[in-house]
DNA sequence: GTAGATTATATCCGCAGCAGATATATCCAT
DNA sequence: ATGGATATATCTGCTGCGGATATAATCTAC
């Protein structure tokens, strides 16, 4: 094959608080309190990530190179400078996307079983 | 409400084990060994249950009322006397439904983010 | 018919990692 | 300046996943 990597799909499937936050990451940088508010916002508050959860997946994910600290400031002067901010690399963003993929299949999976229509409106009838 | 039960949407989100299980019971009442083969056939042999993971979660799931044991046999004569199955509640198809739809959000916010296209082909272009 | 592989259920237990609690410190509004 | 929200970090209890183990019935092959 072409790359020297490994194949993203051998990672799967991850933990939903990695996907969360690697899902978070896909929408640009952001600093760890970030991605808690964006993780929450996203989900119309259903996943609430605690801290714990938070700063250990982000642990793991460095150290796996799955996501990187960014030097990078947005706005200097407008910053908090406590804020550590993440990006995706490139594996992650492979990584995540097979994942995407996957979840995807999921949803195929339940649509074949009736259990959801094939319109994409989330919210059905209610 | 209506209804004197909760809203099937204060259980999510399942766990993967608990939704993939709920997922195999959703096309039909099906014995413990066969949910984990057709737990591994529909994602091409990427989720491999292992028989710990299969009869906790079926317990933990009896004991929630999601699904419950059937003594009905599809053909007596040819059916394995050994053989325990299963069939959704209710309940429980109220919350595998409930948990397709909050799937079918999260690839919605991944398709936002340029993850994957529009289309529901998950091999994409491989 | 009987030996071996597969099917089938069940429990045990190590380990990963999620989630709340706690700690510390900075930023911002009043 | 005081209090509340923002921000990061660690500790720890607990859930539950997953491989190993046990037991037994069923099926296939010879």
């Amino acid at each position: 094959m072409a790359n020297n990597q490994k194949e993203p799909e051998t990672m799967l499937p991850l933990t939903p608080a990695v996907f969360h936050v690697l899902l978070a990451l896909a929408g640009g940088e952001l600093h760890g309190y970030a991605i808690m508010q964006e993780v929450t916002a996203s989900t119309d508050g259903l996943i609430k990530m605690g801290a714990g959860t938070l700063y250990g997946t982000v642990k793991r994910l460095l150290e796996a190179k799955l996501i990187e600290e960014s030097d990078e400031r947005p706005d200097p002067k407008l910053d908090d400078e406590r804020r550590r901010y993440y990006r995706l690399t490139a594996v992650g963003e492979q990584v995540v996307r097979a994942e995407a993929r996957r979840y995807e299949e999921i949803v195929a999976l339940a649509r074949g079983k009736k259990l959801i229509g094939r319109t994409a409106m989330a919210g059905g009838l209610a």
